[in-house]
DNA sequence: AATGAATGAGTCTTCATTCAT
DNA sequence: AATGAATGAAGACTCATTCAT
């Protein structure tokens, strides 16, 4: 099968010059919403820091919204990243080791770009849009339930939905909350004794 | 000793009259926060359906913010009113009563005009001006680590604050999330579950 | 002619009374004016300013240009009485030094509340209304007229119009200008060579 | 060399939409301070008779107020232009020439749309944004002063700042003042005696 | 595919003024 | 005569979005 060499590598280029404009705009966008605010993080502004015209970024999003929303999708993407590895690493472990580790696994993917994520979470409005971000969340679930189900002897859950939504609720918000809310639990013993209890926390409510 | 019946009455004729266009602003606000959303709901709108000039509007409230601040602060005190009671009744019962308690008392607090807090706490921007809500979490924040120190014999706490901040957080979202998010556990037997699971959580991890 | 003990006091103490208010809202005009700047100078903040009612401000002058001209008024009435005092006494002086008096006289003119008079003739529309000032300014002019016309003889004044209007016009502006946006002329040796060329000025332009 | 009529020609052609739009702001914006006063000028009124949307105004001029600065300015241009004319021209002449000519040229350009004139002068509040108005106050200053310095031999002056002072200051406020209030001295005979008057005012102050 | 000038609906907010008490 | 709550017209300005070039 002969390559069409000519064609190609143009079309390549193409798009990679949209990947790179898709880039340009998703980083302006959030250098934007970190300095500015959601509410004076305008499009115009967004498209000149990504030295885009305002036109351009109108072919690639539809609106604010889809652009905002793929910045959020992209920062969840992140974490969520480091959840699979997590995950499949400790798959086997016992349950005490496996809920230690994401309880870590957390704090760290909370404290990616932080500053994002408190604009993220405090000034975007959750109207719609946000589906790829709540697929995450629900992938999350998904597979804290299947840790569980597969540890089920180890256990004592009457209720595989509500142990999974208490553990991803549970970790998720304490986690969230220190981070944005509470850095003097992050730092010095108060940081170790933090993982220690809320580990503790999830793992007696798990165990038999 | 007479009374000067001309004074009197008019200066409280005229306090009424502050009160009810305060609390029709009010009302006004939440209704429209939760028919538009936040972004849709204009000062103009609120001020022509509390039926009051936008100039009124002006005359107590300083802007926007500080009247949607003012409908959460009012949303926010309700749910301390019942907590506060609660506290009050638990003081010195044993920890599994008082946290089932209070469990129980979260989800009713959430539940109080569940579309007006989902607003609130989903498309109101986090900026400033939320200081009166942010004091009755410290107040919950308070209240609770009294609770335990003053129970601290029957319990195994290291850390006075990290305990408190676990059982607030914990339970706050928990029960956040279940109404807004999941109501399917909030109805038939998984409704009595869930206060058991999290009462069980709670109470495991504080526990000897 | 029988008094009215009665009424009379009465009526004084509510016209003493009257002045008062007046006067505190004059100068809570100029205060403000000073303070704000003429836009931003609303009637309710110089009601309240004054310690009176936005409702007593409208029973003394029915509108914000009515108060502002009034203050003007005031203003250039303190003026116009040091100029008063100064014609009387320069009647019948030679021309250089009645000049040189009324040259002196305008600089300390010029800088009665200097602040006001700033605010007074940079930000207030001359939109009608200042009748009673320019009522002073044709004052001052009749004035000078009559003393060149006393004088004539010592003179050489072909329209005695016109000369008049170059004499008021040209001290009134120098001056003006020099307190206003030249204070470095105002100070030091710079001061009497001022007020030296301003008389130097206007007496060689009248002498034969 | 072969042109390249793609892409200039477009460029041009949006660089003079550009000032299609911007002149016709100005434009409207004189008419319409003319006609209503400054402030009932409104930058929607502007707009419309500018035939431009109000969206365009603004990416022009960030402000009411720098759009009205910008037509005083143009307006200032406008005489300052006439006067570097004169000024060249009038470089080596004696000096009775130099300032008959100035005095005439100074009628001249207070002529120029002389109810612009009046509202720029009589109700535009001198708050900022004015500085390149003053920028060209200042140039006439310095043209007379370097014209006083180049002819200091046939003169009598003590201090140069203050003989252009005198010099700018009471040529403009006389013009100014026989333009806007005194127009009687503009017409038949009075006229000629006025620029003589003026004349004779300035030069008997400069010369030994 | 990119550009960026243009759009205009819609927002918040101010403030002179009125008038019932 | 005083009060001050209420009014609402009007204004400056923003910004997501479109579309001719």
């Amino acid at each position: 099968m002969p390559k069409r060499p000519q064609t190609r590598p143009r079309k390549i280029a193409s798009q990679e010059r949209s990947r790179v404009t898709v880039d340009a705009l998703l980083e302006a966008t959030a250098r934007i919403l970190v300095k500015e605010g959601y509410d004076r993080a305008s499009t115009n502004k967004i498209a000149a820091t990504a030295g885009v015209s305002i036109g351009s970024l109108y072919q690639y999003f539809p609106s604010k919204e889809a652009l905002v929303a793929a910045v959020a999708e992209r920062h969840a993407e992140q974490g969520m990243a480091l959840a699979r590895e997590t995950f499949a690493r400790v798959a086997d472990s016992p349950v005490e080791t496996a809920i230690r580790e994401l309880v870590t696994l957390s704090v760290q993917a909370h404290s990616i770009d932080p500053e994002l994520h408190r604009v993220l979470a405090e000034q975007v409005p959750r109207t719609g849009r946000l589906e790829n971000v709540e697929a995450l969340t629900r992938e999350a679930h998904r597979r804290v339930r299947s840790y569980l189900e597969a540890h089920r002897d180890e256990l004592d859950i009457e209720d595989l939905d509500i142990a999974a939504f208490i553990c991803v609720t549970t970790v998720e918000s304490l986690t969230h909350d220190a981070v944005l809310d509470h850095p003097e639990l992050l730092t010095g013993r108060k940081a170790q004794q933090l993982v220690d209890d809320v580990t503790r926390l999830v793992v007696r409510y798990l165990r038999k």
